[in-house]
DNA sequence: TGCAGTGTTGCTTC
DNA sequence: CGAAGCAACACTGC
């Protein structure tokens, strides 16, 4: 769920909320969260120290800590983190802090999310940051700071980036073989882009989730280079989608639903032409095109 | 009621 | 070798 947008308002939002603060203690009732160390090597080593830095590297999570240890979090698919002074994880349940001051609509007290804390990080001046997954499907480490490099080596450019350049996306594509749409979700050729995203840049570059991209002409390959940039930024701007279960640190949802085009609109009118939007597998995944405006 | 489908990723299989 | 399938898990919607 959360892509580059989602994960880029989290990381925006936790810079925000929780840099500076120490980490007294964590609470898990799913140690496979925990990919590494072990889990009690992780409360071990985890415990007292900093939050000095958050960062985003494709879909991931980076949370520097004091003593040179960073925090590395994938939320996958169903994966939230929450930020909040009036709740806390106890006894494998959230719980209400009692007398603690709570937002007038807080949507962690509505949100049926909140069954699906696992951990929580107990900070410093009473505030906890959890995260809470359905699937299950999140993994947190805790690596030595200098090792980071290593577990982001594969992936690809950030589009996004002040040195990303179009001759620089052109050369990363230069060598795929494969559908457009798969290879924008290629986290080793473009880092942070997804199943939606990719649906939604397709369809405001007008090219077909199935052309094959050694064959997008030149003219075409630079629209598309500058719609994902168009897409991803208003992404960011919107707090990104919550076409699903996406919530921010608030537990709140994004706004990018509300303008996206192609995405699970199957059957409905495409919004430039009127033509009916149309739903095929590509890689076992849902791709949503209009098969007027998007030709191959 | 039951089963296909769901945002991700990486491993296994053919 | 690359592409396809599947597993991790649990819920929603048809």
């Amino acid at each position: 769920m959360p892509e580059l947008p989602e994960v880029q308002t989290i990381v925006d939002d936790l810079r925000q909320k929780v840099m500076g603060h120490k980490i007294l203690d964590v609470i898990c009732d799913w140690e496979n969260l925990i990919r590494e160390p072990s889990f009690r090597k992780f409360k071990e080593e985890i415990s007292g120290s900093i939050i000095e830095d958050i960062k985003r590297r494709a879909k991931n999570i980076i949370i520097n800590l004091s003593a040179s240890k960073t925090l590395l979090i994938h939320l996958k698919m169903t994966g939230h983190l929450l930020v909040s002074s009036c709740w806390e994880f106890k006894r494998g349940k959230l719980r209400k802090i009692k007398n603690a001051q709570c937002p007038e609509d807080d949507p962690i007290a509505s949100d049926k999310m909140n069954q699906f804390v696992h951990l929580s990080f107990q900070l410093d001046k009473n505030k906890n940051l959890m995260l809470s997954d359905l699937r299950k499907f999140a993994e947190i480490r805790l690596v030595n700071t200098e090792k980071i490099p290593e577990y982001l080596a594969s992936y690809g450019l950030e589009p996004l980036s002040k040195d990303s350049t179009y001759e620089k996306f052109k050369k990363a594509l230069s060598n795929q073989k494969g559908n457009i749409k798969q290879v924008l979700m290629d986290q080793k050729v473009l880092a942070g882009i997804g199943n939606i995203y990719s649906d939604e840049i397709l369809f405001e570059a007008k090219i077909h989730p199935k052309q094959k991209t050694e064959n997008i002409p030149e003219n075409k390959l630079k629209k598309l280079y500058q719609e994902i940039g168009n897409v991803l930024k208003r992404g960011i701007e919107l707090r990104g989608n919550s076409v699903s279960d996406y919530r921010d640190t608030e537990g709140r949802k994004g706004k990018y639903q509300e303008v996206k085009k192609v995405y699970r609109r199957e059957g409905q009118p495409c919004i430039e032409c009127g033509g009916k939007i149309k739903r095929i597998k590509i890689g076992g995944r849902s791709a949503h095109f209009c098969p007027k405006c998007q030709r191959k």
